[in-house]
RNA sequence: GGUCCUGUAGCUCAACUGGAUAGAGCAACUGCCUUCUAAGCAGUAGGUUCGGGGUUCGAGUCCCUGCAGGAUCACCA
């Protein structure tokens, strides 16, 4: 509200001083820089055509005009061109007040619009990796983000459980399982599947080199091994609905789907709604031919359908194959018309996908626009980089992955080590330490993965990635645990924080905060619209700092005045609620203690 | 080769969309626990923002060009 309102005041100034017109929400205000006195900064040199004064006169015409005439300023100061704007005290304890009061802060009014996220959409032929980490964070946190914009959010993903890479499993299962369940064994469904994944390639691998032993060529070898082809017989049973094959599938398609709900729960990530492409594409089929039939693709010689992109910039891309089986973009196409069938009142899709597709999907929405849905133009793919490791790229077939359950489990450990160390856990049942010390490891994980723009590749080093200090979950939640251990004393001591004084001298740190916290709605909205959970993590990273720097210079129960430290408590209340808020929109949980 | 993305301190990242002397964290070094939690705070040191041009009062940011890294351009998914 100070903004605006000195936003106002500024155009008023600018009419009265130099008998221009500038309209207060064109006028643009800038933090100022820490070492200068004030808080909001007026760049003065795209003005002076219009003032016609030096910058540094416009600049003191327009402050000492402020001084005198806006209730907000208390005084300013000229570095060159730029108007320092000091604002007095009562604006700030009335700015604090309306955001005390506010029971909704950083969430939206309801827009009364629907969106959908896909996000995860996982194989089920192996287990959930570092990469599916990042990904799932990613999308989990924008659909929150998205709700505290005030949309109403669809999350789902689409499920890849059909194809030759589900027959791998099932061959080398039949082959090498002897039986073997889950429930047996006592190992997650994901990995056992996982496994038998490896297990084929492995197989695979052997039978080439037989092949070759025996003098066929390589490549003929690649084709003709017998396991290879075993596989593709399967499909072809599954895709006749051979009862055998479709009842194998299914089993091991179940043992899957167990193992990966254990891994979601422990990300603290859900869905609304699951896809599947078993289920969606047939109808991509039916759309491919629809599409020919009215012309908007073409037919080859060998029967092959195919979309020309050229006036787009683009080459042809293939729908059907010659043998009028369907690919990748087929199924895409039908999942992406299934669910605005489903759900008529979205307008927008939203898919978080690496960005490796980022070619497909562009040739998607083409497609889906060639098609006649309007909605096409809306659907909006959120790409993101690579997670690398120091070895390299993460390649599952050579075994160099980060296994998702595993990462999770050490990054528990690890708070788990470090809190002992630290000695934070008395008082605490076994219950509550080990929720401490979920928080905080999937914490520290997640803000990891959230904290860097989506759009670039990230480096994971599992040695050294993952810290407790400075710009890490721990340090924001470690912040809030100390905010709820004042408010514990707090309430102890009687003080009740609903009422703030209308005046009163503030600390240059108090004003900052209070500055921040203002802040706060327009990161919210901003993250909403770039589809950017890095915007929040940098913000609460920021002003748990800044509560810090408080913490440190200023004392609360000390302190004589009985409005203020009644102020300080309410300050510091609200950060803490402020910083649970931030939190929650990138699904990081905060502890009361730690 | 075409298209897209990225390049900022030794490392990981910022920089409010063109504004002031480019900021944080980690690592290194120096201080601060008898006070509301030291997973903290204060400080020192660390930079030719990949190179070269241009646009203007002003460029890490915009334009051109070169360099480096990555992704992609499949009858794979």
């Amino acid at each position: 509200m100070i903004e605006s309102a000195l936003k106002q005041d500024l155009s008023r100034a600018f009419s009265a001083c130099y008998d221009i017109n500038i309209p207060a929400d064109e006028i643009s205000i800038q933090p100022t820089r820490r070492e200068f006195e004030g808080s909001h900064t007026l760049v003065c040199f795209p003005y002076l055509k219009q003032t016609r004064k030096s910058p540094e006169q416009t600049a003191e015409g327009l402050g000492s005009w402020l001084v005198e005439n806006s209730v907000v300023v208390s005084g300013y100061n000229v570095v060159k061109g730029f108007l320092n704007i000091v604002v007095e005290d009562s604006s700030w304890l009335q700015e604090f007040s309306g955001i005390l009061a506010s029971e909704n802060y950083g969430n939206f009014p309801d827009r009364k619009e629907e969106v959908m996220i896909e996000y995860s959409s996982p194989n089920t032929n192996k287990p959930l990796h570092l990469g599916h980490l990042r990904n799932n964070f990613l999308g989990w946190s924008v659909a929150e983000i998205l709700k505290a914009n005030g949309y109403s959010v669809h999350k789902v993903q689409i499920i890849n459980d059909r194809g030759i890479h589900i027959c791998k499993s099932m061959v080398a299962w039949q082959r090498y399982g002897d039986g073997e369940t889950p429930a047996e064994t006592g190992k997650k469904g994901d990995k056992l599947v996982g496994d038998y994944y490896v297990r084929f390639d492995r197989e695979y691998k052997t039978e080439i080199k037989e092949l070759v032993e025996q003098g066929i060529p390589e490549e003929e070898a690649k084709k003709e091994a017998p396991i290879l082809k075993e596989a593709q017989e399967m499909l072809l049973r599954w895709e006749q609905k051979d009862p055998e094959a479709v009842h194998l599938w299914e089993r091991m398609n179940g043992w899957v789907y167990s193992g990966f709900d254990q891994t979601y729960k422990q990300m603290g990530v859900d869905f609304d709604k699951l896809y599947y492409e078993s289920e969606t594409y047939l109808l991509g089929k039916e759309e491919v031919l629809k599409g020919l039939e009215k012309g908007i693709f073409f037919r080859k010689e060998d029967g092959s359908v195919w979309v020309d992109l050229s006036k787009e910039g683009l080459d042809q891309k293939l729908l059907l194959r010659s043998d009028g089986t369907s690919v990748y973009m087929t199924q895409d196409i039908g999942t992406a018309i299934l669910r605005f069938r489903d759900f008529p009142e979205i307008i927008r899709q939203i898919y978080t996908v690496g960005n490796e597709q980022e070619y497909h999907f562009r040739v998607l929405f083409l497609i889906l626009d060639k098609l006649g849905y309007s909605w096409a133009k809306e659907c909006y793919h959120l790409s993101y980089g690579m997670v690398d490791l120091p070895t390299g790229k993460m390649k599952s077939r050579e075994g160099t992955v980060v296994d998702a359950d595993d990462l999770m489990n050490e990054m528990i450990a690890t708070a788990e080590e470090h809190t002992r160390e630290l000695g934070k856990i008395e008082g605490f049942s076994g219950e509550e330490a080990r929720e401490l010390y979920e928080m905080v490891g999937l914490g520290a994980l997640k803000f990891f993965l959230l904290k860097v723009d989506p759009k670039k590749r990230m480096l994971f080093d599992p040695n050294e990635s993952i810290q407790f200090q400075g710009n890490t979950a721990p340090f924001i939640q470690y912040t809030h645990a100390r905010i709820s251990a004042i408010l514990r004393k707090a309430e102890q001591l009687g003080i009740s924080a609903n009422e703030v004084p209308e005046t009163g001298s503030l600390h240059e740190v108090e004003r900052m905060l209070i500055n921040m916290l203002g802040d706060y709605p327009g990161r919210v909205a901003e993250a909403g619209q770039n589809y950017a959970p890095d915007i929040i993590a940098q913000f609460v990273f920021d002003l748990s700092k800044e509560y810090n720097r408080f913490y440190q210079e200023i004392s609360i129960f000390s302190e004589d005045d009985e409005e203020l430290r009644t102020f300080r408590v309410a300050l510091s209340a609200v950060v803490a609620r402020v910083i649970r808020h931030g939190m929650s929109l990138l699904g990081i949980n905060v502890p009361e203690q730690m």
